[in-house]
DNA sequence: GTCCGGGCCGCAATGTGTTGCAATAGCGAA
DNA sequence: TTCGCTATTGCAACACATTGCGGCCCGGAC
């Protein structure tokens, strides 16, 4: 029985980190779960940022009895293996940064409510300049700065 | 029936902010109650940063019957006196400034544990750098950076 | 001193995030 | 294939934050 995800394209660039997230998930002697399997078919389908919320509304879409609980144990271990990461939004909620390829921090605009990625180069001024002027490391994928973006200024 | 408060020292460096509350409050056609009077004075007892949880049981250690609700929205009265700022800590629960006399933003230490106020310098460099390079204007009071202090590198 | 209007309080309900616990079920071993 | 260990689930309860609403009481008017 041929089965689309067993081949998926291991070309070049790399696999699909989410093709290894079984295989990562049983190497640490975890188990490989319904449950599991839904949230991350929702997470393959989406890039970016996504609430929590979100993620358990489109859970209990493919499957009802989804409760919240779960999704948010099964983040956290997907934030061990470095497949998401959290953040909380200008408002203080959860958020999740799928596959961060680098990682980066957010602007909100407190006048438009966009959220935009930081560009490398500038969150690496911030990062050098708390290393070099009070000796500390910034994770910047925490990190989420309100303000008003250049369109939005009053 | 003198009464200590009437007379706070209203010096050459200005009185306490908390004194002009009252009127601050009655000029708007608003009301001084219990209430308000209660929260004012668990905060004129402290300074820096408190979460709201932390700011209600100190409220109901003198006042049994102190509400949630009441608290919050006497906050936002405050906020909007310019009395308090809020944000949201690393964890993303709400943290009250406490007479913000500049602004500032924070660092929080995972390894630690510790917040600190980021100097207003170190502050600067941060939002001159999206200014010029983004045109966005940061709101420090709301920031939150993630990372490892000086004495916490693993 | 009393009245009256509207701001404010306290309750209750909702949404979001977290945790303890008993029962379930994945998966390696026999 | 069956067994058994234990990771994981789902429930329930809790904690924090927020909001709507009926009734109360602050404070100016008389």
């Amino acid at each position: 029985m041929p089965h689309a995800e067993m081949n998926a394209g291991a070309g070049v660039t790399g696999p699909s980190p989410w093709d290894q997230a079984v295989d990562r998930i049983r190497a640490g002697g975890l188990r490989w779960t319904p449950q599991r399997r839904t949230l991350i078919e929702v997470l393959r389908e989406r890039e970016g940022h996504v609430t929590a919320t979100e993620l358990i509304a489109r859970c209990r879409e493919r499957d009802q009895t989804t409760t919240p609980s779960t999704v948010y144990r099964t983040l956290d271990l997907l934030e061990d293996l470095g497949l998401v990461r959290h953040g909380h939004g200008h408002d203080g909620r959860e958020e999740y940064h799928i596959l961060p390829q680098e990682v980066h921090g957010h602007l909100y605009c407190v006048g438009c409510g966009t959220t935009w990625e930081l560009r490398p180069e500038t969150g690496a001024v911030i990062v050098e300049a708390l290393a070099s002027q009070l000796g500390f490391s910034v994770d910047l994928s925490h990190v989420t700065i309100s303000g008003r973006c250049a369109g939005c200024h009053d």
